[in-house]
DNA sequence: TATTGTTATACTCTATAACTATA
DNA sequence: TATAGTTATAGAGTATAACAATA
C-alpha cells in the first residue's frame, strides 16, 4: 500500500468518525441528560457497578468532575452511592431502574437511527462496515 | 439480511464511531486549544470566511456561545473579525495565518496516529474501513 | 504514609434574556 | 419590525489544590 493512499484513508476515516460520532450524539432520548452523564451510565452498563475512582480513571477525567457528575446522576435518581463493606474509603456506584431505562432508551433511539441508515445497503458494503466497526474499536483501545 | 444482525452492526458502529472519535480528540498539536475552538477553525477551513451566525447555526450552539469561542480565538490571534462592507450588522470571521498553522499541526498529528495503526492490516481491510469511511460520511450528511 | 472520596475555587462552554446597531 | 451581534447572567463540566476518612 502506497503512503499517500494510506494517509487519504487516514483523511477519510478522521472526518468520518468525528461526523458520524456528532450525528449520533444528536439523536437521544431526551430526559434532558447530558453527554457525560450519558457516559457515565453507559460506563456502569457496561462495567457493572465500580467505585467513582475506577469510573474516572476509565473516563479519562479527574475525580472531582467525576463526583460531580455523578452528583448529578445521583440527584435524578439514575445512580446510588454504595458503601463498600469491605473498605471504608471506598463508594460503589451502581445504576438504579432509572438509569437503566434511560441507558436504555437511549440505545434504542441511536440504534433505530443507524439501522434506518443502514438498511438499504448492500450485502457487501454491510459486510465492509462490520468489519471496520471491529476494526476501529480495536484501533481505540479497550 | 437479518434483522438482529443489522441490529448487531448498528450497535457495533455506533460503538466504534464513539470510541473512535473519543480518542482522535486526545490526539492533538497542544497549543492548549479546545475542542469548541478547534471545530470553529475546523469549520472556516472547510467553508472560508463565515459570519459568526453561519458558524453557531452549522456546528448547532447559540450566537452568545460562538460569540465567546470566537473572543477566545481571538485572543490568541488564530481569528480575526471583518467588518461586512454591504451590511453593518454582519461580522465575517477568518483565519489567521496562526489559525491556518493549528489546523494544519492538529490534522497531521491525528492523521499520523490513524496512519500507524491503519500501517499493517491486510489490503481487504483497508478496503473495508475505505469503503465504510465513505458509508459513514454519508450516513452523517452534509 | 498512601489511597479514596470530597470540598473549595476557578475557567470554559453552554443556554436564555435583554440590549445595540443596522436593515 | 426584523435581523446580527453582543452583553448579562446562570448552569454544567473540567481542572488543581486542599481536606477528611480509612487502610
Amino acid at each position: 500500500m502506497r503512503s499517500a493512499e494510506l494517509s487519504a484513508i487516514a483523511t477519510e476515516l478522521r472526518i468520518a468518525a468525528f461526523r458520524l460520532s456528532r450525528r449520533l450524539r444528536a439523536e437521544r432520548a431526551d430526559d434532558g441528560i447530558t453527554d457525560s452523564q450519558l457516559t457515565v451510565l453507559m460506563h456502569l452498563t457496561a462495567h457493572g457497578p465500580s467505585t467513582l475512582g475506577a469510573i474516572a480513571d476509565h473516563e479519562g477525567v479527574s475525580s472531582p468532575s467525576m463526583n460531580r457528575t455523578v452528583n448529578a446522576l445521583e440527584e435524578r435518581a439514575a445512580v446510588r452511592r454504595i458503601a463498600d463493606p469491605a473498605d471504608g474509603r471506598k463508594v460503589v456506584i451502581e445504576l438504579t431502574e432509572v438509569g437503566k431505562g434511560i441507558v436504555e432508551a437511549t440505545r434504542r433511539v441511536r440504534n433505530a437511527w443507524i439501522e434506518h441508515e443502514l438498511d438499504g445497503l448492500e450485502p457487501a458494503d454491510l459486510l465492509a462496515v462490520r468489519r471496520a466497526a471491529e476494526i476501529m474499536t480495536r484501533m481505540a483501545g479497550r
